[in-house]
RNA sequence: GGCCCCAUCGUCCAGCGGUUAGGACACCAGGUUUUCAUCCUGGUAACCAGGGUUCGAUUCCCUGUGGGGUCACCA
């Protein structure tokens, strides 16, 4: 009997969505895909104190962005919701309440205070910190009346002693842990929420995920949810421990402090969703025949969990700049001029930005590039004569600078063609060094040493702003 | 520190007992070119160490070393 596989990304809305993220996310697409299965979108707000208001619409937003969507979830609804564990609270209660009665699970009156204060003591000793477990025996009738005096307290699981802890991880294989080394953990929080160990349990049994594909930092608490599937007596799914992205430097793990992290900063510096995506598909994971340019359908078609690499991989900035520009290229100028249109600046038309597109496409890793690339063709250049006369001397410049000056106004035609022509010939006429004379030329138009090709940059410039920007050179000689 | 995970060029991946250890990015050199970029060609560069197992280990096992993750009423 086969069941229809059902995998689920859970974010949590307390802050930025991560680049990780998407990258987990996607896996749990492509798998969901893969199979002819469903992915679903749970949040997970059950942190009263982290929650940050509109974040949960930023996340969905990004997320679409970046292409990908939801079969069951926020603002699409499905069979299983609703899809946020804040509006679930009822059935954590009726859980935790069944994991009481069938002492899998103990009230625990321990204030924070005190708890810290253990750790603290542990650490001073050099022990694990770990919850002594100093409520796990507390007589049942006494919790009982401290509830019901409105005391606060948690709940937390018995976790049962000295049994091994065995499931397995589709990258890894079998992983085991000594129950010992598994805290008690908390399933109830004082203020009526559950912790993400219950929540996610819970969930994940309600909503038929199959498959819980998640980043490795999970992997330690993966035996607790375990244990708590085997108190309810549930089988739990198949679990793939995704590695971490390890920052650029390969020194830990990605994160804020080390840098750029927010999905939506990759979007807003540049970098196409599809050439981010793909990068997340071939980072850790290689298609059969090694081939690195991807659409999600063929990565969808040859995507399998246990092909992952086990190993943590540095997020490799070089590479997405590389895939970025292939992607950019691989654009056509009408897409790429609409994909750009956040990076125009408002002091560049859009027929400018049209016309130069062409010139400077093939030139740019990220859209973020665009102004760079391209400012002098609507703003000012400042030239200075010590670059200005090199190779040659002032005498010589200023002898080009007349004869090109003089050529250009004649011309009847500003094409490309034309251009090439009258300066071509005028530079055989004269026997001027074409790489001088191109040079000191290209530099003259643009104040830059590296542009797009002379001529058609010239064509593009326009013959006013050319003619002007030639006479502005020969007055600082 | 305890527990867990991991280990092939600088980076990512291929290899799945016998290979001149392969590809991509990056880097270097050459070609195309008026510069830059694109594009093409070539090159440098790796099996963490020590023990086993085996006729034979990059590949399997153990130990060490190194890296990573995690130890909350956060997810």
């Amino acid at each position: 009997m086969s069941q229809k596989v059902r995998t689920r990304m859970a974010p949590s809305p307390t802050g930025e969505y991560h680049v990780g993220h998407i990258a987990t996310l996607l896996k749990n697409y492509a798998w969901a895909k893969h199979n002819g299965g469903d992915f679903i979108l749970r949040i997970e707000d059950t942190d009263q104190v982290r929650k940050v208001d509109g974040a949960v619409e930023k996340i969905l937003s990004v997320i679409k962005d970046y292409g990908l969507d939801w079969d069951e979830g926020p603002e699409k609804g499905g069979p299983f919701g609703p899809y946020v564990q804040s509006e679930r609270l009822e059935i954590y209660k009726e859980a935790a309440q069944q994991l009481l009665d069938n002492d899998q699970a103990y009230y625990c009156f321990a204030t924070p205070e005190e708890l810290t204060e253990l750790r603290d003591r542990q650490r001073a000793e050099k022990l694990p910190p770990k919850y002594d477990g100093r409520y796990r025996e507390y007589p049942k009738e006494e919790a009982l009346k401290r509830v019901a005096a409105g005391e606060p307290y948690v709940i937390r699981l018995k976790v049962p002693k000295d049994v091994t802890v065995t499931f397995t991880d589709l990258l890894r294989g079998g992983i085991s842990v000594e129950s010992s080394n598994v805290d008690d953990q908390v399933l109830m929080k004082s203020d009526g929420f559950p912790t993400y160990h219950l929540a996610v349990i819970v969930d994940d049994h309600a909503m038929g995920i199959t498959h819980v594909l998640r980043g490795e930092e999970w992997i330690s608490s993966t035996p607790k949810h375990v244990l708590i599937y085997k108190a309810f007596g549930w089988e739990p799914p198949i679990y793939a421990h995704i590695p971490v992205f390890l920052s650029p430097d390969g020194k830990g793990k990605m994160s804020k402090r080390k840098g750029t992290v927010s999905a939506q900063s990759f979007l807003d510096s540049g970098y196409l969703p599809e050439a981010l995506l793909n990068f997340f598909m071939i980072l850790g994971w290689a298609h059969p025949d090694q081939k690195e340019i991807l659409t999600l359908d063929e990565y969808i078609k040859y995507f399998d969990p246990k092909d992952i690499s086990s190993k943590s991989v540095v997020f490799d900035v070089q590479k997405l700049q590389w895939l970025n520009g292939v992607y950019i290229r691989n654009l056509t100028d009408e897409e790429l001029l609409d994909r750009l249109q956040p990076f125009i600046p408002a002091d560049c038309s859009q027929e400018k930005a049209k016309e130069i597109l062409p010139l400077i496409k093939e030139r740019m890793a990220t859209l973020s590039d665009f102004e760079a690339h391209t400012s002098f063709f609507y703003r000012n250049v400042t030239i200075d004569k010590e670059i200005l006369t090199k190779k040659s001397t002032p005498e010589i410049v200023q002898e080009q600078l007349e004869e090109t000056s003089h050529a250009m106004s004649n011309l009847e035609s500003w094409s490309e063609e034309k251009l090439e022509e009258a300066i071509r010939s005028l530079q055989q006429n004269k026997d001027w060094k074409t790489k001088q004379y191109f040079m000191m030329l290209r530099y003259v138009v643009s104040g830059s040493a590296a542009t797009p090709p002379l001529f058609s940059m010239i064509s593009v410039l326009g013959k006013k702003l050319v003619l002007e920007r030639l006479s502005a050179a020969r007055a600082i000689l």
